[in-house]
DNA sequence: CCCCATAGATTACAATCATAATCTTAAAGA
DNA sequence: TCTTTAAGATTATGATTGTAATCTATGGGG
């Protein structure tokens, strides 16, 4: 069976792309294979190098559909009550939650791939710019990224330890360090204001 | 040729066991074979079974060398001059300086081995030792692993951007955020202070 | 000095992988 | 309707992998 519609084909590319950006967070981009993933869709692996170029060019493609994921998903936090104050507070707890950490596959990308592009140069683009502009919605400058360095590495050292004790306690003291990091400093005008 | 003094046995044993260390760190666990291993320290592959039960097994030993090599670094940094406070700050600004980002070999156990411990359950005790010690240097109580949150997340996303100028901002955002994170608070005693 | 336990070499294995050629069939264009 | 085109299936390939059996020769204990 083969030959769908053009519709169709372009609807099954999508869902692969969207199934190889949870799979590749659940089990690794290594773990993952291309056969994995199309199979995860209901397709064999055949028709997929008539569709990407190669496999490191799906995982660029998995990473930035799960940046914009994560970026729409932070759009409406902001849209609840209490403004983007609100909405960070949210975040950091939801973030940092033990489900959070327990669940791979539909996490933060920033986290989810941060091993697999350490060591492939080439398609870090698509990569730095998704951290640039979730850094941004915690807040400009150097606070936001601050602030996202302490949620990453909070969950992936409580990914690391999960089952020992210590993964809560890492949960619970970045949650509070996270939130210290965005608060106006004593002796400043704004915590978030660019460096010199 | 083979068949060593059992003394030599032993040093070899214990040369692939940093040489993996090393390896498994730069290249990641899953991408340093076990020939890669043992061709690292001029042999074949024959004989490694001989001395680990499997892969798993040295890459759990390979940690912990990477851990007690760390924790010993750390106590000579306590052994200059100026204190732990002098001690801590310098433990940052070589741990979030670009040449750190760039030798993955040598660097943090915690963010070398983070990405391929969150997936294995099992042999998760070591790692977690490692990070309770190295959190426990940094600072007694929840500052110490939220300090710990913010080197390891920084170094991984600056390593995951390198090559971009995001990755020197966040290296530098960090650098000030983990600092301030042991500062002592204006409405409390010790920021170091355990929790309720 | 002799026997044997064993470190390490050689070779083999069954999986798994990314990639690719080939085939089939039905959609798209005329 | 008829031809072309391409989506997806089937199958193949060559490399790499973790693991292991077998071989060897040499230290170490007697």
């Amino acid at each position: 069976m083969s030959r769908v519609t053009q519709a169709e084909a372009r609807a099954n590319r999508q869902r692969v792309v969207e199934s190889a950006s949870r799979l590749f967070r659940e089990k690794g981009v290594h773990d993952a294979s291309v056969a994995d993933v199309m199979r995860s869709v209901g397709m064999t692996q055949g028709g997929f190098y008539k569709q990407f170029a190669s496999k490191a060019a799906l995982v660029d493609e998995a990473a930035a559909e799960a940046f914009s994921d994560m970026l729409r998903r932070l759009a409406a936090l902001d849209a609840g009550e209490g403004g983007h104050d609100a909405a960070w507070s949210s975040l950091v707890d939801s973030y940092l939650s033990p489900e959070a950490r327990d669940d791979h596959g539909s996490g933060c990308p920033a986290a989810g791939f941060a091993g697999d592009f350490a060591r492939e140069p080439g398609l870090r683009d698509t990569y730095a710019a998704g951290v640039r502009d979730m850094a941004g919605w915690i807040a400009p400058g150097e606070t936001g990224l601050a602030a996202l360095s302490t949620l990453v590495g909070a969950l992936l050292l409580a990914r690391a330890t999960a089952g020992s004790p210590l993964s809560e306690e890492i949960l619970s003291a970045a949650r509070k360090a996270a939130v210290r990091l965005t608060e106006r400093t004593a002796d400043g005008p704004r915590a978030g204001t660019p460096s010199a």
